[in-house]
DNA sequence: TCTTATGCATAAGAAAATTATGTATATTTA
DNA sequence: TAAATATACATAATTTTCTTATGCATAAGA
């Protein structure tokens, strides 16, 4: 996914976020997007994307719709009621983690 | 390390954060002192703690120095040169990676 | 005395990624 | 127009990192 290891983990978080804003996206477009919002700084390589896609599809919280654009295939992917669910507590998930990891590099205050 | 798979990928940065506070630290007292910061929220594994800590070693960013206390063994770990070094960068990736991911997941402003 | 706490360690397995391929069409560039 | 890049999917082998399950040993508390 990227140079740090730190975003092992989070792709599903991400793909579930973003495939709640844009309503429905294929494959490509999520990797085009992710580099877009982080100005390149995150990519997302096609051996972990698709695997992910599939897995989610098959927990139930994806549904797939296939579509061919220009004579190339295109799948794409939208939340299932269940699927937004989870992203609400992968979200607050990340929260917590993001915050815990503040603290633990960055404290606010400390007991001693 | 918590129920969450976020954090997969954080522990390195995290030793090597505490070691810079704590100037030396034994693997028990990590586990305790992440416990203690996170409330309980985050519970570092021994299992993933000390092979953590010796592969760390092995690539010569800590130094171990063995102590006796009450009879019973501790292993207390400090930054190398080179382990601060790379403690540096490891907080500079955590603060991408952090507002890469809040930028993913609450996007603060949109070009479209 | 039994349980919990302290303190280290490793091995088997699972999960999630990387890296390397593979196929195919469309578009851009030299 | 030929070659390179972009679009669009997919999987297999391997690696990394963690969980879970052990194991050993001493100290303290119930």
């Amino acid at each position: 996914m990227a140079n740090s290891k730190l975003y092992k983990g989070s792709l599903n978080t991400i793909i579930l976020k973003l495939l709640d804003e844009g309503g429905r996206m294929y494959g490509y477009e999520i990797t085009q997007k992710v580099k877009e919002i982080t100005k390149g700084e995150l990519k997302i390589t096609e051996g972990a994307l698709y695997p992910a896609l599939h897995k989610l599809e098959a927990e139930g919280l994806l549904v797939v719709e296939v579509a061919k654009v220009d004579n190339r295939l295109r799948k794409y992917y939208k939340l299932t009621e269940q699927g937004v669910k989870e992203k609400t507590n992968r979200l607050v998930e990340l929260e917590d983690f993001i915050r815990n990891m503040e603290q633990l590099v960055n404290p606010k205050w400390t007991i001693n």
